[in-house]
DNA sequence: CAGTTTTTGGCACTCACTGTCATGATGGCA
DNA sequence: TGCCATCATGACAGTGAGTGCCAAAAACTG
């Protein structure tokens, strides 16, 4: 049950060391994510259609084409197969804000965070499925809160790249914490406007909610 | 795998309906919150000795002088079992926040929060140790995640109640989300100063944060 | 003390997950 | 194009976490 999630092709990507002078090569790894990407498409399937507890890992494998054995070797645990669809929007958020020049302001890099993050329609409302079914189903909430809680660590670096701090400091690490939680929220509500209202009124919801969270916070 | 927690002695205490006019005795469930304690202490030595994954369900139940199936019972997954631990702290940063008189500041009903928390001294080292546990443990930063998460509801309201907003509102939400994360933040500083210099480093490295961080809510 | 409810334990069972090995697909290179 | 090294996949068997069910024991009520 250790939650150790090892990233597809890390290994290969470290080892090569340049842009890709001599590393594995990228079609292996393109539809390695894009099983990992099928299965968690599957997954949210069928945790939406049966619950979580009624579904079977066995059924998972199947209905993604693979057999029981390499969906774990893929994921760890069942619950675990719906991370590359919670971790993209945080993923594109932490992109955009290292890539933002320093004196901007912080929501900037944010305001399009998880809605637009999920640039295929069909990640995005398998992703809003997603998040509305985590308050009744506590395994994939818990995932959900590990996704988080693995992208502190990058906000953490990233504010202290911006405010000049130590990266090892309290306060940048309170800050991370913070944006953190915000943008949880923040995706929270925009999955739920997004479900009551529409697209529009879910991305607005999310960018209330970030403008919020991000203006008592001086990052 | 679910992780429906159910608190002991629930159904019992909702049917009480009064002071305790004529409900369960509180004998029996004095000594089922003191086993479920029992549990989490023997856990807590066990998976600091052995490592999580090396230790069993029927250890850990054997340690507690129950039978296996009585540890299910008391506790859904083996990591659950440190979970009386882990919220005290929470539990009682809740009581004295919903006692702190409107008026005053936030961090005078925290600054005394998880340390003192744990008023026997036994607790206290125990979640010393599980807290120092948690960078190695998936499994146990889990239920670290899950309790903290647990305790953004109560915040909420309380925070709602202190600032007359809507509990319901995004504002609350938000506020209570950053205080939580603030908390577990300085929760984990307390565990490592205290570990690293004295109680009393610790204590200091827990005010510190707590203030850092509420001194910019508003709350 | 007798009657009822609640808690515990024992047993059997399911299924999530793992170690191991054989097989097949893939990419590198002559 | 063909051979070799590498790695992904699958089949199989095994462990152990967690559950349902029923009987025994304990606790509470009168």
């Amino acid at each position: 049950m250790d939650i150790t999630v090892e990233q597809p092709g890390t290994r290969d990507a470290e080892r090569a060391d340049g842009p890709r002078p001599s590393g594995r090569p990228p079609l292996t790894e393109r539809r390695k994510a894009e099983t990992r990407l099928a299965i968690a498409h599957e997954a949210v399937r069928l945790f939406a259609e049966h619950g979580v507890a009624a579904t079977s890992g066995e059924e998972i494998a199947r209905a993604a084409g693979i057999s029981p054995r390499t969906l774990w070797r893929y994921f760890p645990s069942k619950e675990e197969c719906v991370r590359p669809l919670l971790s993209v929007g945080l993923e594109t958020a932490a992109r955009r804000l290292r890539e933002l020049p320093a004196g901007r302001p912080l929501w900037e890099g944010l305001q399009a965070g998880v809605p637009s993050a999920a640039e295929r329609a069909d990640v995005s409302s398998a992703l809003l499925r997603l998040i509305r079914l985590l308050p009744d189903e506590p395994g994939l909430r818990a995932v959900w809160l590990r996704v988080h809680h693995d992208a502190e660590r990058v906000f953490t670096e990233v504010i202290a790249a911006r405010t000049g701090a130590d990266p090892d400091g309290l306060v940048p690490r309170l800050k991370a914490v913070m944006l953190n939680g915000a943008l949880r929220v923040a995706a929270e509500e925009w999955a739920r406007r997004s479900a009551e209202a529409d697209q529009a009124a879910g991305d607005e919801a999310f960018r209330r909610a970030v403008l919020q969270a991000t203006e008592s916070l001086d990052i």
